[in-house]
RNA sequence: GCCGGGAUGGCGGAAUCGGUAGACGCACCGGACUCAAAAUCCGGCGUUGGAGACAAUGUGGGGGUUCGAGUCCCCCUCCCGGCACCA
């Protein structure tokens, strides 16, 4: 036995043992995989892959320690659990790396899975690694271009122009990532739109669906679903159609637009397009300073904070339309703010009601013109209270910001200055004019989404290639099952310049499938977001060689606890719950009755989420004599403090100068404040490396890391095992328990032992794993508490085990160790999870608590 | 800019339903042990005043509801995540 606490072989022993014993090998029950034993229920436990960047860091540590705990958590809970793990293993650092490093983005991907899975396994994960799966191997990717050619023949999948980065000295699209202030991240050229080619998803179909599940989804938590909800963004509204004015535009027809408040109308004073817009365009012939413009427009990224965030500019276009219902004549402009991507590409302007046309109309002296007050302001314009009867159209002027602001987005007014409508709330006005445009054949009431069509084109060489073949006769077919996959080379070299895949003949010279002349096979790859919005289904059958999944599927699905980053809350979440929905209906899982497909476990593929905060730490840094600022690791850092324990300063270790404490950051390479996690477990073990991580912060907050806490987590978990040795003798006698034979001592000893176990399986059951370790200490401080005054077998052997219980979904390796040795049982894993017993909680005195006005004014007993 | 979060001692955090603010840990201070240090153990620790009992004050800022607010409502500030090609 050891009397000093060795995390090393500790650790190295019990992962050992799971290995032999195949502790986390997850098996579904052979018959009947639909109507599984209902005695033991599944569980599937799944935390987001990793990217294989090359080493693990603190956010993957603290993701799947998070899972680890629920995964070991439910198993001591009598679950069939099922935790597998994997890698997301295409995208762009594979490439960016094969660029710096002249080392192929497959060779480069493969080398660091072998180095993460190494360190993953450290952990001591109950993870079921028969079910591996890794997301750039053509059994992999197979299925998804299979799934692909399905959806492409059901027109879900569809091509259509779309607006990319284009930096013109590479000659290469590139991510928003990689466009900085707008000039690309390598040549520094100035970044321009360029419209090109692209496949979409249409998630649009199904944005009513996705919508509503999100209220099925018990599971997750409120800011999520909210999140998605505006995202998706359902808005009713009207399209509204400007007849052109001919004498300008020489033109029929009409500018459509979209807007959610056509109460307002009679507000409009002028119309916005976009500047890739059809009448921009038109406007633009004989019109320099125009053209001039739009080019402008067209400079900078596709962002869209950047283009929210940019000055607002326009240009008149000279051309007019006609107001639907007044025939006033409205100029039409060409704005920066308005994208081609959205609705129709152009925009009604209210500015007394809407607070972006307002800045513009004030910018270019275009009118304002209000036609909504208060209710019991009818009649008066707001900004000019003593005059009540103004002019129809105000100029900006008149219009005083403050006074705007009060009725700009006002839905609770009623319509002034707008004819018939007058005195009409916002939803009378809403209908009324609704009615008029219909009757007009001018417009009609329309549900509108902000949710858009997800392209899935990448003009990039390390993704899964898109199975389709360009034939000049047959145009786009779609790669026949029997030529699939269609796998990526790998032996390549990237330069960072243009697309590698189209530089390859032997790859895009191919054969029309259809009709066998000559024929060029699509060279873009999938957004990495396809892969990981199925892996999810693919854990359950790894290997099958028959489809996307099998009938395994059926039992596991769907996952009952998804853990990831909250920065995944909109899109990768949204996708992934468009793919189960799409492999649904498609027909993966199996005919899907009516019973079925009314079954929220069916039509979601997560179950519960826990979205985790980021893992923080300080940084440190000093100024170089150019200004810049050199960035200090904070292990290379002393902090000094005074008395009372303030930070002071802090100097180099290596040269006992000062650096500058900066703020508290997420951990990135940019501020050199990583902590290698690596270095942690070696140090001090896998264990503490889990409990300080579940112990600093609760799951779905920020983590701020620091040494200190890590020592005190390592502390702990050495006076466990000292106490364990230390009462070991008494422990194992396991003496009989007769609760009514305690003296008052030892039953406050008990009570207390049940009550923090209490509040430890109230938190754990709300994954508020940080005061279930702070149980897990108090647990340890009434136990040595006790023990110092007498020994009670029964009652050190009962609170230990407890302990040892609790804390062993959070430290497996010290428990499994001092379960074994105490002789309570051969495996902790298969112990029950300890319960309350409620006879200990029976008190004989109670404090009472005196208040007056709210105030503490005394205590009885 | 838009959407979603967050702010509690020197620090991380706790407070389940609106009812004893600061559990647990870290840091710090004092003591024991030691030739000494580390480790360990014991004690203290929001702020202000007081020798002390105690009193006042205190949960980012301002206002409100309530017998009573960290918790509910309104306004504001700062910080963080996302914004469709980072994953």
């Amino acid at each position: 036995m050891h009397q000093n606490y060795t995390p090393k072989e500790i650790e190295a022993a019990a992962q050992q043992y799971w290995n032999n014993e195949q502790s986390f090998r997850a098996v579904e029950p052979t018959e009947k995989l639909a109507s599984a034993d209902p005695s033991k229920p599944k569980y599937y436990c799944l935390s987001m892959f990793p990217y294989p960047s090359g080493k693990l860091h603190m956010g993957h540590v603290r993701n799947y320690t998070i899972g680890d705990v629920l995964s070991r958590y439910h198993k001591m809970r009598g679950f069939n659990v099922m935790q597998p793990m994997g890698w997301d293993a295409f995208g762009l650092p594979a490439e960016n790396a094969a660029i710096a490093n002249n080392v192929a983005p497959a060779k480069w991907t493969y080398a660091n899975i072998d180095a993460m899975r190494a360190q993953l396994k450290s952990l001591g994960l109950a993870v079921d690694w028969s079910r591996e799966v890794t997301t750039c191997k053509p059994e992999y990717y197979r299925w998804e271009q299979w799934l692909f050619t399905r959806l492409f023949e059901r027109g879900i999948i569809y091509k259509k122009t779309a607006s990319v980065n284009w930096d013109p000295v590479d000659h290469t699209v590139l991510a928003n990532e990689q466009v900085i202030d707008g000039r690309g991240w390598r040549s520094g050229a100035l970044v321009e739109k360029r419209d090109i080619p692209m496949y979409f998803f249409r998630i649009t179909h199904y944005a009513e669906e996705l919508l509503a599940d999100l209220d099925t989804l018990d599971g997750w938590p409120e800011q999520v679903k909210t999140m998605q909800r505006n995202w998706i963004g359902k808005s009713y509204g009207c399209d509204v159609s400007f007849p052109y004015d001919k004498v300008s535009t020489g033109t029929e027809g009409a500018l459509k637009v979209y807007t959610t408040r056509p109460d307002t109308l009679m507000g409009a004073t002028y119309l916005a397009v976009a500047a890739e817009h059809a009448l921009a365009t038109q406007a633009a012939k004989n019109n320099p300073a125009l053209t001039n413009f739009i080019e402008e427009c067209k400079r900078g990224g596709t962002a869209e904070a950047d283009m929210a965030t940019m000055e607002k500019k326009g240009m008149d276009t000279g051309l007019f339309v006609l107001h639907p219902l007044s025939g006033e004549k409205l100029p039409v402009w060409v704005a920066n703010y308005v994208l081609m991507g959205y609705g129709e590409g152009a925009v009604m302007a209210v500015p007394a009601h809407d607070e972006r046309d307002f800045e513009f109309a004030k910018k270019y002296g275009l009118p304002v013109k209000q036609v909504i007050a208060g209710k019991g302001e009818e009649g008066r314009v707001k900004g000019e209270s003593s005059a009540p009867h103004l002019p129809f159209s105000l100029l900006s002027s008149l219009f005083t910001t403050e006074a705007w602001q009060d009725s700009y987005a006002n839905k609770d007014g009623v319509c002034v200055n707008s004819g018939k409508y007058d005195g009409l709330d916002f939803q009378a006005a809403f209908d009324a004019i609704a009615d008029d445009l219909a009757a007009k054949n001018l417009g009609e009431k329309k549900v509108q989404f902000r949710l858009r069509d997800w392209g899935i084109s990448r003009q990039r060489y390390w993704g899964c290639p898109i199975p389709i073949i360009h034939c000049p006769t047959c145009g786009d077919v779609p790669v026949p099952d029997a030529q699939l996959p269609v796998v990526l080379p790998e032996d390549v070299t990237v330069t960072g310049i243009g697309s590698p895949l189209a530089k390859m003949p032997e790859f895009y010279q191919v054969p029309c499938p259809k009709c066998g002349g000559a024929a060029r096979r699509e060279t873009d790859t999938m957004d990495t977001f396809v892969e990981s919005s199925w892996y999810y289904a693919r854990y359950a059958s790894p290997d099958c060689t028959t489809g996307l999944v099998d009938a395994r599927a059926q039992y596991w699905l769907p996952v009952d606890q998804y853990v990831g980053g909250i920065e995944h809350a909109i899109l990768h979440l949204l996708y992934a719950r468009f793919f189960h929905k799409l492999m649904r209906d498609v027909g993966v899982f199996g005919d899907v009755s009516a019973a079925q497909h009314n079954n929220p476990s069916f039509n979601e593929p997560f179950k519960n989420l826990l979205t985790q905060g980021m893992v923080i730490a300080p940084t440190f840094y000093r100024e170089k004599s150019n200004g810049k600022k050199l960035w200090l690791n904070p292990a290379e850092v002393n902090v000094a403090t005074d008395a009372k324990g303030r930070p002071t300063g802090a100097v180099l270790k290596t040269d006992g100068q000062p650096v500058i404490i900066g703020g508290t950051e997420k951990m990135s390479k940019s501020k050199n404040n990583g902590v290698d996690p690596q270095a942690i477990i070696d140090q001090y073990g896998a264990d503490t490396a889990r409990l300080f991580m579940m112990f600093a912060a609760p799951p779905d907050q920020q983590l701020e890391w620091s040494d200190s806490g890590v020592e005190g987590a390592y502390r702990f978990l050495r006076r466990v095992w000292v106490f364990a040795h230390g009462q070991a003798d008494h422990i194992k006698t396991h003496g009989h328990f007769d609760s009514a034979a305690l003296s008052a001592e030892q039953k406050s000893a008990r009570f207390k032992l049940h009550e923090i176990l209490k509040q430890a399986n109230f938190d754990i059951s709300k994954n508020q794993f940080n005061t279930v370790v702070s149980a897990c200490m108090k647990l340890l401080n009434t136990l040595e508490d006790f023990t110092k005054h007498e020994t009670h077998a029964a009652l050190a052997n009962e609170g230990f085990s407890i302990l040892l219980r609790l804390l062993a979904p959070i430290a497996p390796h010290i428990t499994h160790a001092l379960w074994i040795e105490l002789g309570y049982g051969a495996d902790i894993l298969n112990a029950p999870w300890p319960q309350v017993d409620e006879a200990a909680l029976v008190q004989d005195e109670i404090d009472l608590v005196i208040q007056v006005n709210g105030k503490l004014r005394g205590n009885l007993r």
